[in-house]
DNA sequence: TTTCAACACGAAAACGTTTTCGCCATGATC
DNA sequence: GATCATGGCGAAAACGTTTTCGTGTTGAAA
């Protein structure tokens, strides 16, 4: 086991003092091109590379973004980390990843833990139970530590950070539209309880789609499902009898489980009924027949998240400027689940 | 902007020395009880957290573990990580995460970068390309540096390193095996390429299987995908006329992709031809008919890795035990694309 | 009163860097 | 020959900890 070369081992290597060596690695000018080539020669040969956490503390910077989210299981988050990994590593940032879990105790320690010197700042979309409990301290307490946060996906309006978000009232409605272009008047919506902010975003944008388009709302034709896990049931129960002619699911799961029960009840999709979900995951381009849904561009958001921070972190100027939020543009991807 | 404490400033504000104040909240004997508790409140009050990079530089440990995987867009991965993740936090450490998209240049560099100082130990899935090129100076570079290194899933044979592995042969033997005990007789088998260790072992299994039920191969039906975009092509071109009895895949995708070029024939999945993935993922539940597949538990597998790599972490004799290979067992998950 | 142990604390080194400052020798200038 | 700028290098501080060792003060024992 070879011991890691330090600048220490260098200099008694060499006979000169460790100012030397660093200031020859780093091309000053203090010192003669005989004693730079020495030591560069030397520590190139033994591979010298300088240690980071040394840096870090000497720098109080680690080129480091911690990313929480509330689960890395889930297609989504993933092409969000993707794209935030991408721009990170072209800026020379490294990225550590934590989840949740979706728990509200998690998310504070994970955080608390990455403030306390792993990261320069923070890129994170908030806990299904943070935002059920509206407690956002731990998040206001980073920000006044000078760390910079940015939210994305799941974000807290109150909270003074940039922000990426998708603009789920204009992308249920341009799924929703859709559905009425192609002819649909009886539209079912399949969404989550409202605390969840983007089912409820996604809901009103269902509402305001039919609203101009002249359609009344019939409360009936709308599912706000309670338990994730009985989903499937409250799915079918829901479907029976009501002869639809289209279902908008918030996200592809429920599109998924509506199909089945459409199937079910001998109705073909998109012949008898045409079906959108919302986010365009794996199993959205699979599926038979494939899912005609709104696309979130994840990676996109990412990147623009990693944007955004590293902006705040290498700019002075820009600690005082305005906060921002970007919106990313969702599109719908048409597939076979709907009409033509 | 609050300031962030250090000791230094506590030391200050309370008028006593550093070497104090640290004992202190350590509960040093040394210090009374008095000023113990003056320093503890203080602390206390004003929320004192100590800077992780300066303990991990004074330690020489920064408890965290690097894990590198090919692609984090992809749900094997994912769970693996997840897996990682839990046992990691469960004894303290953190996870940082790079992903080298299958590219040897950027596995190399993140190895690197992680390596000076930033981890205490590597849990690593090389990348294909890697795996092409046969050069493995990154992996021994890292070990003889005394750093830890757990591979999982691509795994070199001839590094020197704990590994954990799924047997892929076992498993895709256990597919075919179930495939002939619903009385399948010809049986096709999709796989990739050689290169891909993975896909070589699984047809090992596969020709063993049917060697042990005296069923002769036949090398027509074989299909060895060449290029993964054009593998849906590729898979309905084998498949015509092929009269195949039952497929095995190698992936979940090329299970689907057969499955749909079936239907196409008209042919009923499970009824007329039962269908094996290996590779349980998200698509294998919610896909119609649902898939049986070869779970390969990545959760385990991450749970496992990390265990082996903290234990070598944090047991001094651990360092001299010979290196491990844990084999996870894969299971069948009978679903709805088999007979029963 | 002297000696000593125990107690409570501080100084300093160490981890591996970077950077500021000071020092010494050299050769040029007056 | 005295002065001075310059070049080349080292010492030391700093980042925030922990830990070893030393030291001064106490109270008790001799």
């Amino acid at each position: 086991m070879k011991k890691r070369l330090t600048l220490k081992l260098i200099a008694k290597e060499l006979d000169v003092s460790v100012s030397t060596v660093s200031k020859a690695l780093r091309d000053s000018a203090e010192i003669s091109e005989d004693t730079r080539q020495k030591i560069k020669a030397f520590a190139k040969l033994y591979n010298y590379k300088p240690n980071n956490i040394a840096l870090s503390l000497k720098n109080r910077k680690t080129k480091t973004i911690g990313v929480i989210i509330p689960e890395i299981v889930h297609h989504y988050f993933t092409t969000v980390i993707s794209g935030i990994e991408q721009v990170a590593n072209e800026k020379g940032y490294h990225v550590i990843i934590c989840t949740s879990n979706n728990s509200f105790d998690k998310e504070v320690i994970n955080l608390e833990i990455l403030a306390n010197g792993s990261t320069d700042g923070f890129i994170l979309s908030v806990a299904k139970e943070t935002q059920q409990k509206g407690d956002y301290h731990h998040l206001t307490e980073v920000i006044e530590q000078g760390m910079p946060l940015v939210m994305f996906d799941r974000v807290i309006e109150g909270i003074n950070c940039d922000k990426v978000i998708i603009d789920d009232m204009l992308g249920a409605k341009k799924a929703v539209k859709h559905l009425i272009e192609i002819g649909c008047k009886k539209i079912g919506l399949i969404t989550t309880i409202d605390y969840v902010s983007v089912g409820k975003l996604r809901t009103r944008g269902y509402r305001e789609a039919l609203k101009e388009s002249n359609i009344p709302i019939n409360e009936d034709l709308i599912l706000k499902v309670e338990d994730f896990d009985q989903s499937e049931l409250e799915i079918q129960a829901f479907l029976k009898d009501k002869k639809v002619d289209a279902v908008f699911a918030v996200n592809e799961h429920f599109a998924i489980y509506a199909i089945k029960a459409l199937k079910e009840q001998g109705l073909d999709v998109p012949r008898d009924v045409s079906v959108i979900a919302f986010t365009d995951g794996e199993l959205s381009k699979r599926f038979m027949p494939s899912l005609t849904t709104i696309n979130q561009h994840g990676e996109e958001m990412g990147a623009q998240a990693a944007r955004l921070l590293i902006r705040k972190l290498e700019n002075d100027e820009a600690e005082d400027e305005p906060f921002e939020t970007i919106i990313i543009e969702t599109s719908l991807v048409k597939r076979n689940s709907t009409k033509h």
